[in-house]
DNA sequence: CATTCATTCTAATAACCGTTAGATTGTTTC
DNA sequence: GAAACAATCTAACGGTTATTAGAATGAATG
């Protein structure tokens, strides 16, 4: 009797886990904080939710305890409570990647196949990367970039893209990645690049996909 | 607007995945069901569920596409739609252990420290089992134990431990486990050992733990 | 010290979820 | 084909959660 009331505690503290990866807006700030910290504002203003509501939500996670805060004068910052979190989203989405097939095919529709760089090992991609034989982009937001990034690859955020066109050199193969992949900006990076003559593709991963692969990251 | 629209059915469908996750009893249901295949009425007395309820959340499961169903005349069985779903409870177990300090209390207070095995790595128990140093022994249901097991354990379920103890030298040490960390019979298997003057200990792995860590199941 | 701005809190609504109990379906057994 | 049994479906309740809007807090700025 009594074991079996403690033992069911326990599957309600994961349970609390599990809640707070029940909604779609979470999981969307959880995607974003695996980026780096941010204040409320900017993440409310990147997953496009009232700063009133990311709040709330912000809250939920922090009850949770998969999220922490940092005062910083007017400002506070969330940030992840450690690496597995962002692994914990990952294995969450892979799972619903491999299950839902739903997923797979609104995954297919919306970042379209030609754009990515297909048969690559991330380790072939990382020796071309040194050598400079292909030129790694992060299209992500500068912030973003400076919190962790691929090795090699330089700070080309998606709305500088156009009028940095003249940084990338003409002849060299550019491969472009951003939050992840649920984030389009690569894709748009591609599109974009490849409407200028480059020859460019994009790589799904995201800081978290690469690292939790066993890959550096570099600050 | 299109773009945002539909990236944020993305994180809907990974919802789907988590709010599977957000019930205590669903949990406790995976767990049952990492252990094998069973049918909805022995789920339902395992988890102390009433049938309909167990049911019902098996539903919500199977919508979730986190198990699926067979049917044998009048009994459906439910099992993990893959070993990736048991690893994605094991995922969340721990992210829970590792974050919520409640847990790891209420864990440390129901599991008693002493019985465990202190200081040996899977791949040592493993080589003293192969030479009979130690006798491992599964403690679950039979029918669990014959749906995959540690290699060299011997199936002695905890409710004929009692009247099956002249089956277990006396001179070698023993090492029992059962579903996992959450589970209960391996503690009490131990302390039923040791007031027959047995040296025994538990440890905490359940198949689900032992073959994440890249070990070897036996059918 | 008043103003501005970021963030959080409070209250209220609507939608959803867990649970229970009763009725129903589908399969086996006699 | 009737009875027994496993599982599911339906309806209803009570509680929780997401969302919105308005008010309040707390820090920086002038």
């Amino acid at each position: 009797m009594t074991a079996k009331t403690l033992n069911s505690l326990l599957y309600e503290h994961v349970a609390r886990i599990g809640k707070a990866l029940s909604s779609p807006k979470r999981l969307e700030l959880i995607e974003l904080l695996a980026q780096g910290e941010k204040s409320v504002e900017t993440l409310a203003a990147q997953a496009a939710i009232d700063v009133r509501l990311t709040s709330a939500h912000l809250r939920a996670l922090r009850e949770a305890r998969l999220v922490e805060t940092r005062r910083d004068g007017k400002y506070v910052h969330y940030r992840l409570s450690g690496a597995d979190v962002a692994e914990l989203w990952v294995a969450l989405r892979q799972a619903a990647e491999e299950h839902l097939i739903e997923l797979r095919v609104a995954l297919e529709r919306i970042a379209s196949h030609p754009e990515a760089l297909a048969g690559e090992s991330r380790e072939s991609l990382l020796a071309k990367a040194r050598s400079g034989e292909v030129i790694v982009i992060d299209v992500r937001p500068q912030a973003e970039f400076a919190a962790g990034h691929l090795p090699y690859a330089r700070s080309l955020p998606l709305d500088e893209l156009e009028r940095r066109l003249a940084e990338l050199p003409a002849d060299r193969s550019v491969v472009a990645y951003c939050r992840g992949p649920f984030c389009l900006m690569s894709d748009e990076a591609v599109r974009l690049l490849r409407a200028h003559g480059y020859r460019a593709h994009k790589i799904s991963d995201g800081v978290a996909e690469w690292s939790m692969h066993g890959l550096p990251i570099e600050r």
